[in-house]
DNA sequence: TGAATTTGACCTAG
DNA sequence: CTAGGTCAAATTCA
């Protein structure tokens, strides 16, 4: 298994490598274009040349030091899936069943690519509570955690039993700011669930009353490699605003050399768990995966206002990311970024209408 | 009545 | 040992 994450690694750094060398000629063209719009693409392209590579260097250091994981390929994560090894058999006396279950959760748990999401609410709606991400998901568990104000809600997939889902997800309202929660989705959904395309209407619920609630919308992938329903996921996200940080890198992704667009993401990569697991992969999380994450950190959040109306017709466009979902990664990350930086009108590779390009980047000092 | 949520106990990782 | 995460019985809701 280290043999192939290194192999993964290596090409990871390769694939980084290459990007930074398109961002490179893309700097080169604007020199040639000089026009006073392209300014700021070219400091958009310093953020990508900077991101790349901090990433690399990220990724190399990783390489070397941690990596024992079999599916931890990147960046240093405590977790080892495999660090369960020896207790739990000791125990189960009593649980035989829970047991089993359990570890396997547990493992799966570990291994499962983890990714952010801030959410902020609109404080005069009254509404409160986690927003509709087009899944629907049943609460197993709450828990006060230590520092926090707010209690933080466990949900998983309602499909879990039916399908096998083992999508969950942990809602914690911040403590500072209790307008904004931060959702953090684990695993990807097996399942299908009608609910994407049809979103919040259908679901089940609760908690999110109205998507009109969300003002602002924030993200930070810990992990990349999803499918649909991440983009799906993400796409919600944009669906009502919008904000996210693209912190982890990973960058599995190798076909695809160079996503529709790039951004350099300025959110701070946290990269807290990271594990591409062969299986993952495998199912295709490296296809679609762009490295426009590849963000240095930033830490600032950034939020995208962004208009019902537009996420609205956001949403009602999902098919177009069926086959790739990395455009709404990168999408993700270039909101993340834009967020961040000057002015400058973003792309994106669904078509640009349908999002209100009018971002304005504040990206006070870029990451560095 | 069935499904979803609540809540305290249990388990695991750090 | 502690904090975070999960389980499952009890409770609530539709």
């Amino acid at each position: 298994m280290e043999n192939s994450a290194d192999w993964e690694q290596k090409n990871l750094i390769n694939e980084l490598t290459q990007g930074r060398e398109l961002a490179k000629q893309l700097q080169l063209q604007l020199h040639l274009n000089l026009s006073s719009s392209h300014e700021t693409r070219e400091l958009l392209l310093h953020n990508i040349l900077k991101s790349y590579e901090k990433a690399l260097s990220m990724l190399k250091f990783n390489g070397t030091v941690a990596e024992p994981s079999p599916s931890g390929v990147g960046i240093g994560m405590s977790d080892s899936p495999r660090s369960l090894s020896g207790s739990p058999h000791s125990e189960d006396s009593d649980r035989d069943f829970k047991d089993h279950e359990r570890n396997d959760n547990s493992r799966k748990r570990k291994s499962m690519p983890r990714w952010t999401q801030q959410v902020q609410v609109c404080p005069g709606t009254g509404l409160e509570g986690p927003l509709d991400d087009g899944y629907s998901w049943r609460k197993y568990g709450q828990k006060d955690i230590l520092g926090a104000k707010y209690p933080r809600g466990y949900y998983r997939c309602s499909h879990r039993n039916v399908q096998g889902c083992l999508a969950t997800k942990q809602v914690q309202r911040s403590d500072e700011d209790p307008t904004i929660f931060e959702i953090t989705y684990r695993g990807r959904h097996t399942c299908t669930q009608g609910s994407l395309l049809t979103p919040a209407s259908s679901s089940p619920e609760k908690q999110e009353p109205n998507t009109t609630m969300y003002l602002h919308q924030q993200q930070t992938i810990h992990q990349p490699q999803q499918n649909q329903q991440d983009s799906q996921e993400m796409l919600s996200s944009f669906r009502t605003g919008l904000k996210v940080i693209t912190e982890d890198l990973e960058s599995t992704r190798q076909q695809s050399p160079f996503p529709s667009f790039y951004f350099p993401s300025t959110s701070s990569i946290k990269a807290e768990n990271y594990v591409p697991s062969p299986s993952l992969i495998d199912n295709n999380f490296m296809g679609n995966f762009s490295p426009s994450f590849i963000s240095p950190v930033t830490s600032g959040s950034n939020y995208f206002p962004v208009s019902p109306t537009h996420m609205n017709r956001f949403g009602g466009n999902q098919n177009l990311h069926t086959s790739d979902q990395s455009d709404l990664t990168e999408i993700v990350s270039a909101a993340t970024s834009a967020t961040n930086s000057p002015t400058i009108g973003l792309e994106f590779p669904f078509g640009p209408t349908e999002f209100d390009p009018t971002f304005t980047f504040d990206n006070p000092g870029f990451f560095s």
